[in-house]
DNA sequence: ATGCTCAATATGTCTATACATAATAATCCT
DNA sequence: AGGATTATTATGTATAGACATATTGAGCAT
């Protein structure tokens, strides 16, 4: 008679998950409230939270007040990509890293940059670019523009010894961000500083950070053929 | 002399960036344990274990037991990534949903894909490839093996009418998952189905899903030329 | 010194209770 | 009927207290 006790958060949430697995509560279906699972699992209401807000951000279940939770529709799946600083990305390939500045300068940003990065007032902004190597190897090439508005201390800087990224995460902090993944073949340029042919694919990253309403940096980053991003999806095995 | 109190986790979570962005706390420095910070907040401690934890979940700062908090040395940026059901990425571009499977067999599987898909004992698997389709122009190139041990049902199916990814999201959940993200060119025959040329470069995903120790599924999607991956960083602005 | 045991400590979690908040349902007043 | 107001309800959050658990470090034994 003794129903399983549950008693851990992490217990709820798999028997939750469980139960959605098992299409007690399909996809849609409204789930039964807090109190009522507490008193099922026989548990306080705290720990059924718990449960069910860890997956609510997991976006397997959907939460609003009043409404209730329910199963979500289009169980949309959401990967956590840990995005490290560039040098330690190379050292935990077990590669050295190695940094090389190829330009620096103060100029109008092209409207496309100018749009994003001030979007305001348009102003001259600081314009490096730079390779970052692995083992002797270009691994990653930075085009990076940053609003002086925003960050003027950068306007002191040359950025021959220290890179751009680690110089504005000890700087210059930002408070959100936007990343955009894309493929695309490389230019005449490009190709020739990561020493492959133009028009090879590449996987391009660009990052926008702002501190708080204003815009920061705009780097985008060309990783030389062959690189990938692994990523996790769900909780732990 | 009423010291800013500090309610709600959230305020708790803004005070302690505010002190990390302004190197109060320095990368790598312990901050106080959480009765301390609570009683310097006038606040509980669990209110301050929610603020800390989260933080930790954003990877600012790292926290073990007994050995208290710090602020994390290699601050790497964490980004949530979103990714729905295709049709439903489809539908959200304001376009409408096509579908056209392209083939249907059982076969060995090559090795790299054996490899990752029944590591234990080679055998045969399904193999699926689709064309999914936006306002009647290729969207994506699937390329699908599915792992009949695990999901034997999906012998039954033909996969014509409803995709192999909603028809085993429905039937087949997983727990847990990997996806690779990379920057491929465009082979002849991806090339041919996605109205592009041989060499385009071709943003492509691979995601194996696992139901606990057993695949399920390797599924490699080749994006149309343009796509692109769009992710935020951060809290909320 | 080296290895083991045990106490100290900071985080992790659970409970019971209370109040806050958002969103819906019901009601009242034109 | 229609629109504004109020009541209800489920989640969101805060609190004080308690115990669990991992980890460190000191002290002891070999």
């Amino acid at each position: 008679m003794t129903e399983p006790q549950f008693k851990t958060w992490q217990s709820i949430q798999d028997e939750v998950l469980r139960r959605i697995h098992a299409r007690e509560w399909p996809p849609g279906a409204d789930i039964p409230n807090e109190a009522d699972l507490a008193r099922e699992f026989g548990c306080a209401r705290a720990t059924v939270n718990r449960a069910l807000r860890a997956l609510a951000e997991s976006g397997l279940i959907e939460r609003r007040r009043k409404a209730g939770t329910r199963v979500a529709l289009h169980p949309v799946s959401r990967a956590t990509v840990d995005i490290p600083v560039i040098r330690q990305e190379v050292v935990a390939l077990g590669k050295t890293y190695d940094y090389r500045r190829l330009s620096h300068a103060q100029a109008m940003p092209p409207t496309h940059v100018a749009q994003r990065l001030c979007p305001a007032a348009p102003s001259t902004a600081l314009h490096v670019t730079a390779l970052h190597l692995a083992s002797g190897a270009p691994f990653v090439f930075e085009d990076r523009w940053i609003n002086l508005d925003t960050a003027p201390a950068a306007g002191t800087q040359d950025f021959l010894a220290t890179n751009a990224n680690e110089w504005l995460l000890a700087h210059v902090p930002y408070t959100h961000g936007e990343i955009r993944l894309s493929a695309e073949a490389a230019s005449e340029n490009e190709a020739r500083i990561l020493l492959t042919d133009p028009g090879a694919p590449l996987f391009v990253m660009e990052r926008l950070t702002w501190d708080h309403a204003r815009p920061v940096t705009l780097a985008r980053l060309c990783y030389a053929p062959g690189h990938r991003i692994v990523t996790q999806l769900g909780t732990a095995p």
